[in-house]
DNA sequence: AAATATGATTGACTTTTTCAATCATATGGG
DNA sequence: CCCATATGATTGAAAAAGTCAATCATATTT
């Protein structure tokens, strides 16, 4: 990131301050709600990515590990349809996690067809290493929201999601 | 019917209804603002390419097309800062809507070696339309949201995004 | 049992991202 | 004014992500 001269004028210091862009921010396509989404899960997901790096993982394999994680035992097909990834997609993550020995691929009893992610031990400590990351990189990013409207964003983005 | 997953899905309410997924909306993944950005933008941006194929253009090169209708004579610089895209491409972009005559790199006086980006009368108008296409693919994406829910969702993801 | 559908996997292919290098022009410091 | 350095646009290469079709094994339907 660029150090131009006087940074820190207003009390927005995020990415592109202090530059001559704020022009672009009055126009029409800065008041796109979903121009602002695009660009809040760039930012977000920038920022998780680069700090989950630490861990070897992004925000895709984090989000595997996660539903591993959660207690409801996704088969990958759950996976794919849940994350909006092409089935071939979550084959490559879970091999990774796989290899590395945080996830292991159970039979299911009643679709032979159909695997299981199940995390192992070590995969579950990975997790909630990871799920701090996360937990920081997200405050960092909501830094300008208050408790309460981050449960106003989460649930309106919740409606527009699912 | 090329989108798994993606759009598509009935004009009504929950896409992902009737099979068994629930269950992953009770993860802690699903509930954090991150990943529930990136599956609107994901649902959102999905659903505007689709819609915008017919003037042969994507989210990204409306948003091009859109910076170079505002009024605020952008410069590639300028665009790929505010995009978060790489200079190469922004390169690429304005050569796709330069080749179709929607735009053309002007001199800017006060620096040469920037191309100001400013829209052709055909450009225009191509905006025009672009910009019916994206109204109604943002309705219906936002479609659970009332108008003053629209207005707060904006206001929060402006909050983050700048 | 046969036909059909589905989950996982592979491989090919396209698109998007990311980087390094280059050229032209600006800018700041002697 | 001259030099060193920085910046905007461009190209090209390489890595990552996304899309698709085909295949194998197993389920489901008829």
């Amino acid at each position: 990131m660029p150090a131009p001269t006087t940074a820190e004028a207003t009390a927005s210091s995020q990415p592109t301050a202090g530059n001559g862009l704020e022009r672009l921010y009055t126009t029409d396509l800065a008041s796109e709600i979903e121009f602002l989404t695009a660009r809040a899960r760039s930012l977000g997901s920038g920022r998780a990515n680069n700090m989950l790096a630490e861990l070897d993982l992004k925000v895709r394999s984090y989000s595997v590990l996660s539903l591993a994680c959660s207690g409801q035992n996704p088969s990958q097909r759950e996976l794919a349809d849940f994350l909006s990834l092409d089935p071939s997609q979550i084959v490559a993550l879970v091999d990774q996690l796989e290899k590395r020995g945080a996830v292991t691929r159970e039979a299911d009893p009643r679709d032979r067809r159909s695997k299981v992610i199940a995390p192992t031990a070590a995969g579950r400590r990975l997790f909630k290493r990871a799920e701090a990351i996360i937990r920081q990189a997200s405050d960092q990013s909501l830094a300008q929201l208050n408790d309460q409207e981050r449960e106003t964003l989460r649930d309106l983005l919740r409606r527009i999601a699912f």
